[in-house]
DNA sequence: TAGACATGTTTTTGATACAAACTAATCTGC
DNA sequence: GCAGATTAGTTTGTATCAAAAACATGTCTA
């Protein structure tokens, strides 16, 4: 009846990627809270070379899908936006980075 | 004057990498076809689990920015179509992955 | 107080991935 | 021999979405 629920599925394990992830820009974003723990606009900003629309974007994406936390604040009168990964953030992107490396390595 | 050229560029890593090999359709077509070296239209549905339009169109992109080579016989009065990566394809494949790989393992 | 700068957000636009419809040829039952 | 189903693709339409451009809001400086 069955052979490989793979071959049933019909599915190369490239399908099953996360889109949210796997977005170069949203990736260079990801990694670098990643790397620091929690990250202001600016140093964003500098650090992927994204422009300020497209940074803006992308983090109310990434918001929205509850990968990172936004809290705002202000700093000597100049308002100061802080990003940090969520748990589920840090989870989805370890799980990505997983997948990808498998695949990678299988190529 | 200088530190890095990377941050002189204002660029991240993820910034550079080769969005037409970056598509997860893509990605599993051109896994495969370096797997097999030459494939056919009805096996790379099957191994992808694209559907015959998305595969369709895929290839086509695939083939102007020539990466794949797609000839067409018939086989017993059906049509045949086969594709196979080229030189400059597998190429693409190959530095794709090593950015890929870098950009993972310092992640 | 006009104009430059800084920090973001909203809107517009162009590209594109996917789905659905279409084409063209063969095979199958009646 | 012809109606309908099957196979192998392509074309067209649509909805999403990334990036660019425009806008908003406030501060600082001369």
């Amino acid at each position: 009846m069955s052979r490989h629920s793979a071959e049933e599925a019909g599915e190369h394990p490239m399908q099953s990627i996360d889109r949210l992830v796997h977005e170069p820009a949203r990736l260079a974003i990801l990694s670098v809270l990643n790397g620091f723990e929690s990250a202001d606009f600016v140093f964003l900003l500098n650090q992927t070379g994204l422009s300020r629309g497209n940074l803006s974007s992308h983090l109310a994406k990434l918001q929205s899908a509850e990968y990172i936390e936004i809290t705002k604040e202000f700093v000597d009168k100049i308002p100061r936006t802080l990003a940090k990964l969520t748990p589920q953030g840090k989870s989805a992107l370890s799980s990505y980075r997983e997948q990808m490396k498998r695949f990678l390595h299988e190529l």
